[in-house]
DNA sequence: TTTTCTGCAAACGGTTTGCATCGCT
DNA sequence: AGCGATGCAAACCGTTTGCAGAAAA
């Protein structure tokens, strides 16, 4: 399923937020986001909307990707070295993401860590697990090609 | 394994630095947090040394944290708020962790990802897995006590 | 008209840096 | 003596907040 502007709308109307220019940019831009796969920082994604419109907020933009995060739609991925960005992902069944530590394009995958295997732990640990997080990180095809052979990188 | 303050002092010995007073403070204070399990934040183990040395320097606590973070004796455990924590624990084995959403203690867990669904994974995206972190958010057992019984919590 | 949202600018908090000095080796 | 490490304070950077005015409902 492909998330557009219009989807993202809804989920700020879902929350009964109203529907402004602002957050219309955003879904708009989002949206394009979206389709190219690609990952963000909350200053970046600004700085890009400020070519829509040049006067809008910085503090606007971290509201609306708050929102976002909290209803899924934006998933948080956390570096290894602590550094985070953002990425448009629907509110779509459980799922967690490949991240190429070089270009740093995100895939989707849907593995998980097996049921048993949480509930060994818990066994194990007297532990009550509520949630977790996987993060995979590597090389996509296209990096591990223009790792080999240098001459045909961009 | 029990990590101690020597241990540490190794860690930065085979790094080639030096064996200097902050340093020492530094090996003997994450020492007995690793008797308690405890997890901290860098500043808050800041202040702690200050107790011991009230001139110690807060970027010296910053520098040190990075090296050991660098070589696995202390793990950093981002919350899916984004916040994080640090928590010594061992180059030994690999593992990961579970942390208690109520008191933030840090278990050790061995599970891990099965090779072989990481190998489904990077056959279905021609991505080459090159490292992944799992965290695990649930309740403790004293937690789950407490918030049973409310009449017993501390 | 009422209430929410926005843009601005200032505040914030954790982290890093520049630098003179200190202290290992 | 020589060089790495330290403490200090200022800079930094991403993020949050307070608020008066603008825009939805």
């Amino acid at each position: 399923m492909k998330i557009t502007a219009a989807t993202i709308l809804t989920v700020f109307e879902d929350m009964g937020l109203r529907s402004t220019r602002p957050r219309r940019l955003i879904a708009d831009h989002l949206a394009t986001l979206a389709g190219h796969g690609a990952d963000f920082a909350t200053d970046e994604l600004w700085h890009d909307l400020q070519a829509a419109d040049p006067h809008i907020g910085r503090a606007t933009v971290f509201r609306a990707v708050d929102v976002l995060v909290e209803r899924g739609v934006l998933a948080r991925i956390t570096f290894p070295d602590g550094s985070h960005c953002y990425r448009v992902c629907g509110p779509q069944a459980h799922h967690h993401h490949a991240t190429c530590v070089r270009c740093r394009r995100v895939i989707e995958v849907s593995a998980c860590l097996p049921q048993d295997m949480l509930r060994a732990i818990e066994r194990a640990t007297n532990f009550a697990v509520e949630g977790h997080s996987v993060e995979l990180f590597g090389r996509c095809e296209d990096c591990r090609v223009a790792d080999a052979d240098p001459g045909k990188a961009l």
